[in-house]
DNA sequence: TAAATTATTGTCCAAATTACAATAATTAGA
DNA sequence: TCTAATTATTGTAATTTGGACAATAATTTA
């Protein structure tokens, strides 16, 4: 077992490709570049790029991120890792697919060196992509919903402080699906939330109470195993 | 994006981890190999190999599985990536975690030329284990549980025509819990599966009928969007 | 033919889900 | 200040699901 022979295994590299998930305008749409190099000139793709040798996978795909958005501290989730000897034409590439959910208008999309242009795109209308990378698309999507219902993620895109419609309508947004208000929070009562006194702002209707997810209790409540996160 | 320059990156390698999860005793079992050579030489670890440059990534776990126990045919399904730069004391090798499940009973483990002793071991008196092997356990058997949940992977491992106890009993083990058989046949009422005139041979008491997945009415129902595969 | 054993189905009650209605708090404007 | 508009929040009733447990059915063994 890892009989390492660098001479068998040098034409292999790691990349990371980073699923930017956003909305806007009722739609879900994925972050993609237009690459700027052979192969696939011209053609839109995910952002990625290889993993330096000393860099943890994680943080190869918040450098990502970063280069694209200027966004730090923003988590990235693993998705699954796509290793067909061919799908690269220029060697063997296998890639980790790492994912996460951004707020569009929370920041300005910047051309990397490594692309020509940068867009939000429909997954409702996606073009054939680089690579295979409506394979990595669609099955990281899967993988989004997968864990948005059994992993509290959502909070990574909540601000800290945040409305029970806001929570609502990020489930909305990602099963791209409408839900009934007051069941959605009868489903989300045994999620442990702490509601402050304080009240949303600057709106022209009712305001909303803030509420904020309670680390802790959650953390407590995994711990000991009477508990798991269900959506 | 993907600027490959092989100069950087030779120094990396990748591997399979195959956690091959079985149950016998009333317990889960993973098997481990004692690792024959350096590094943890003698410690219990997680079968596994490098993946060869030109094979497909479940293919090089099909192969380790096929290695260590003869089998063939078994489907294993991938779990999640681990790529700390200093997981392997030798070099950076990224490795892809794959897992089954197996029935003990049904084949004769083979000590392997990169292991030099090989076991069934408990998940519940789990040893240290060579590398960051504990953490791609424990991580892994969570996939299990959440994937049996949400896919249907179980019929990998049923017969092709089973009895609906055996159908149970494969959750039983996996999620370590006794069910109750009546409840358990109302929750599966919507897998598709087809009643057969066949019945249970040899044994010393009414006979069970036996089922088969309904695989074509399956992919329709998730085809057409009207059907998610829940448990 | 009866006892033993397991398969299969049914029943009752509690809990969760769904659809929808009612009430509360706030803003904007008359 | 008062009223309409708007959204937040809570409630209710019907339906569906889930859990505990009982009843019945089909076999084998003696």
């Amino acid at each position: 077992m890892y009989r390492i022979d660098f001479n068998d295994f040098f034409t292999s590299a790691f990349s990371v490709d980073c699923i930017l998930f956003g909305y806007s305008e009722g739609e879900i749409k994925a972050l993609l570049i237009k690459r700027a190099m052979q192969p696939f000139e011209n053609l839109w793709a995910i952002p990625g790029d290889l993993i330096y040798p000393d860099e943890d996978l994680e943080q190869a795909a918040e450098r990502v991120l970063f280069e694209l958005t200027g966004l730090n501290n923003i988590a990235m989730h693993q998705s699954q890792t796509f290793g067909k000897p061919n799908r690269h034409p220029q060697g063997r590439v296998i890639t980790i697919s790492y994912f996460a959910l951004l707020r569009i208008e929370d920041f300005e999309v910047k051309a990397s060196s490594w692309a020509g242009d940068v867009q939000w795109v429909s997954l409702k209308n996606m073009p054939d992509l680089a690579f295979d990378h409506n394979h990595i698309l669609s099955s990281t999507y899967e993988m989004l919903k997968l864990k948005l219902q059994n992993e509290p993620i959502c909070f990574d895109i909540l601000p800290e402080r945040f409305t029970l419609n806001e929570f609502q309508q990020l489930f909305e947004f990602a099963f791209d699906q409408a839900f009934d208000k007051a069941n959605f929070r009868k489903k989300i009562k045994n999620i442990p939330l702490i509601a402050h006194d304080e009240k949303q702002q600057n709106v022209k209707h009712r305001p909303a109470k803030l509420f904020s997810f309670d680390m802790m209790a959650y953390a407590e409540g995994i711990e000991q195993n009477r508990y798991t996160f269900k959506m």
